[in-house]
DNA sequence: GTCTATAACGAGATAGAC
DNA sequence: GTCTATCTCGTTATAGAC
């Protein structure tokens, strides 16, 4: 068995463990409040050897961004890929945000969206690079849930999946100084119901 | 005339002024995003200045919040005091939002929701209590606004006004990296749409 | 790839003169 | 109240040995 794959230096493992890291840091503190001494402490290498995979924390930002953003694309083309009615589709899709706030993270992206004045350029492209997809992919399914009468909402798709995007976002949000994840687990009840047609 | 409250430090007009600035640079970059050194020179005085008024940063971020809440509280009751429909109090409750993130600001304690875990603890308890307070009043309002048959919507008034809160701060923190208040803008229209009873 | 060592700078904070 | 001066520490980042 051959390695295809040319290992460059954000792609070993070592790289890989200080995403892992930084990810988590960003998503609980945000990307202002941990430094290289936090990955250096927990990895257990110095903060030099975080230089040698990541030249600056700029670039490190946009890594973290790339890859959330692979990943959470990854989930929507899973879920789209079900042969199952668009508003299991949309309780799968709320329950991404569920899964990332059990971990007592916020989303990486919407930490980054409060951010965003503090960040540097490269890693503000990506950020609403993420959002732009996020949005093509919600609308999207709307539009077939609607077709096929299984989704029921108000207005356009653009508008509605703009709601749902702020709804999860601002759930999120909420419930962090509260540490438990109430909100958010009222707030995407609420909106299933919604779309799923409730008077 | 004289004046009659006695001038303690945090209430002079260096104090009011220092509280100002800071409070815009946290909605827009975030408290782990700014530093006494930007107050400084924006103010045009020193850092050492600061720590006069606000011995430590915490002891600032802490009156940015308090100042921020009875602001905050004061447009509540303004509202809660129209003789008009519910329905146009939830608008009105709306309006702050949209003029906050029209000055490009998070709101303060969104803004703190997300940076929670990296707070200082004094500043921790100040967050949870605004929400705490928002809350009441917003699920007060709903109650109002069904008894009186001018805001429709199901579950508890605990549930939609959680649904509320987070639609709002969401559709701010997604805006931000677009630069532009459409998401909030299209948001609240359909928040309103929706506890009118818009089928 | 990781280390030691250090540079260069910015952070929050204090002492004491004016 | 504001200043100069300074402290201490943390931050990102680099040089060069192993």
């Amino acid at each position: 068995m051959v390695e295809v794959r040319q290992a460059s230096p954000a792609d070993t493992d070592t790289a890989t463990a200080i995403l892992d890291i930084a990810e988590r840091l960003v998503q609980r503190r945000g990307f202002s409040g941990f430094s290289y001494a936090d990955i250096a402490a927990e990895l257990g290498i110095t903060k030099a050897s975080l230089h040698y995979h990541f030249p600056s924390k700029a670039e490190l930002g946009k890594s973290l961004i790339t890859r959330y953003a692979a990943r959470f694309a990854d989930a929507l083309g899973e879920i789209g890929a079900r042969v199952v009615p668009a508003g299991d589709k949309l309780e799968a899709y709320c329950a991404i945000y569920r899964a990332v706030l059990a971990e007592q993270r916020m989303c990486l992206c919407g930490m980054l969206a409060a951010e965003y004045e503090a960040l540097p350029e490269p890693m503000r492209r990506a950020v609403v690079e993420f959002f732009d997809h996020n949005h093509v992919w919600l609308s999207a399914l709307l539009e077939e849930g609607r077709r096929a009468g299984s989704l029921r909402f108000a207005g356009t798709s653009d508008q509605a999946a703009h709601s749902i995007t702020a709804a999860l976002e601002g759930a999120m949000l909420v419930s962090r100084p509260y540490g438990n994840t109430a909100v958010l687990a009222s707030v995407a009840d609420r909106l299933i119901a919604e779309f799923s047609g409730e008077a």
